[in-house]
DNA sequence: TATCTGGTTTAGATGGAGCTAATAAATAAA
DNA sequence: TTTATTTATTAGCTCCATCTAAACCAGATA
């Protein structure tokens, strides 16, 4: 029996592995689950030992294929109490992450797929993050970022990251929601780019840091129409 | 902090505890936790250095004001959930408990009061046991038990407990609901009586230790119109 | 009053998850 | 190539919640 330790190391190895399948190193996990790095050591062990993940000594770890289904079923979990959470019980979007961290660890097979029917027509969070399906499948997402793109690009905005609430807050406020198409008006030298939702809209300065965590799509110069998001209200 | 367990623990009390303020000892709680004695002594220990129970070495433990306030929250979470995913997620009444019992420790104020608001007008969980007010305070219960009624008495049933799955899903089959009105048709002396819900139908028996498990309510001979109660479909 | 018996508590162990301090490996710098 | 720095791992501790086996009380029985 897995306890709800494991599955956040496991979500958090399947967050921090890039596509290439490289190894995660034991401080990147470390610092994801804010543990020190000795726990993490002793962690993945427990891991590989029940073949969980593949642990290289001093290099990092990658999850098997066993691991891998129970990260994303974690997830599954995850998104669509996000889902849930805003569409049904009027949460915003910036308060949903917290809450569904905790209680992805504890719904049963029932209630999982209980929301997964009351949540019908939905396929991503309200974050944008698509919802893997029942059989763990997960629907292909946007490899773009937003620090990405270069000057006078056409966006529109996947998905941005649900992990700072008021960093989410702060992104709602100025307009950038799953949907709204962009411009790219300015790159500074300074780690800053500069978008403007609106043609005539202010436009709004972000770090890279932040950029880096929004994925967007490139338009071909023709704005397209936003795109329904699942957003809480206030 | 206090831990899921504490709270387990706190919640058990509170429900062995009768009105009177007797002692709860140290095997009942062992019994209804599904833990051993000494596993119940470590705890209590515990407990009372926290000031959430009191203890008399040899003679059990009772809950401080503080205790108390902590179960009856957990039990606002716990019946709050079952009504919950009843009404809203398609539960039925006989598998919410165990969710319930899982849920109610994890889910944050906030939470907490989307609930009660989406539940606006209930003020009983599917088993008919009353859901503590935002307060924590309780309203009052009946306190008649089935297997405390006479031959020939007209009740109405106000609350069966809701600890045995398949305990509920027979009363359901058998009609026997909060909101059900019952006559008493016979009480045989080895611990079975025998209820009818409807002047015609047929008569359902119960052990002794079931009609312990159901509060009622009783009539002064003029069968009732039958309650509304929340009670799941099949 | 002395003894038995059942429930309670103590003693000591285990497994989970975390920590710090010290050591070892890998990589970067001199 | 040797040294310095960063990153990982080992060693050993703590707390939580549980267990079993042994000792202990207290009320019932003889």
């Amino acid at each position: 029996m897995l306890t709800n330790v494991m599955e956040d190391y496991l979500k958090a190895i399947y967050e921090l592995q890039d596509a290439d399948q490289e190894l995660v190193s034991t401080s990147e996990i470390a610092s994801q689950l804010s543990v020190k790095p000795p726990t993490v050591t002793t962690m993945t062990k427990k891991l590989a030992e029940r073949g969980l993940v593949e642990r290289e000594a001093y290099n990092g770890v990658r999850l098997t294929d066993e691991g891998e289904t129970v990260a994303i079923e974690v997830i599954r979990h995850h998104r669509l109490l996000e889902a849930y959470l805003v569409e049904q019980l009027g949460y915003d979007w910036a308060e949903v992450h917290e809450e569904a961290d905790v209680l992805e660890h504890h719904i049963s097979e029932t209630l999982e797929q209980r929301l997964a029917e009351a949540l019908d027509e939905t396929t991503v969070d309200p974050h944008g993050a698509p919802i893997p399906s029942e059989t763990l499948a997960l629907a292909s997402r946007s490899d773009t970022y937003l620090s990405e793109c270069e000057d006078g690009a056409h966006l529109v905005v996947v998905e941005v990251s649900d992990r700072d609430p008021e960093q989410l807050a702060y992104l709602d406020e100025a307009g950038i929601t799953p949907g709204t198409n962009l411009v790219v008006t300015e790159i500074a030298p300074i780690d800053l780019i500069t978008v403007q939702p609106q043609p005539d809209d202010t436009p709004v300065s972000l770090p890279m840091d932040v950029a880096r965590t929004i994925r967007v799509r490139e338009l071909n110069d023709e704005p397209e129409q936003a795109a329904t998001n699942a957003r809480g209200g206030a």
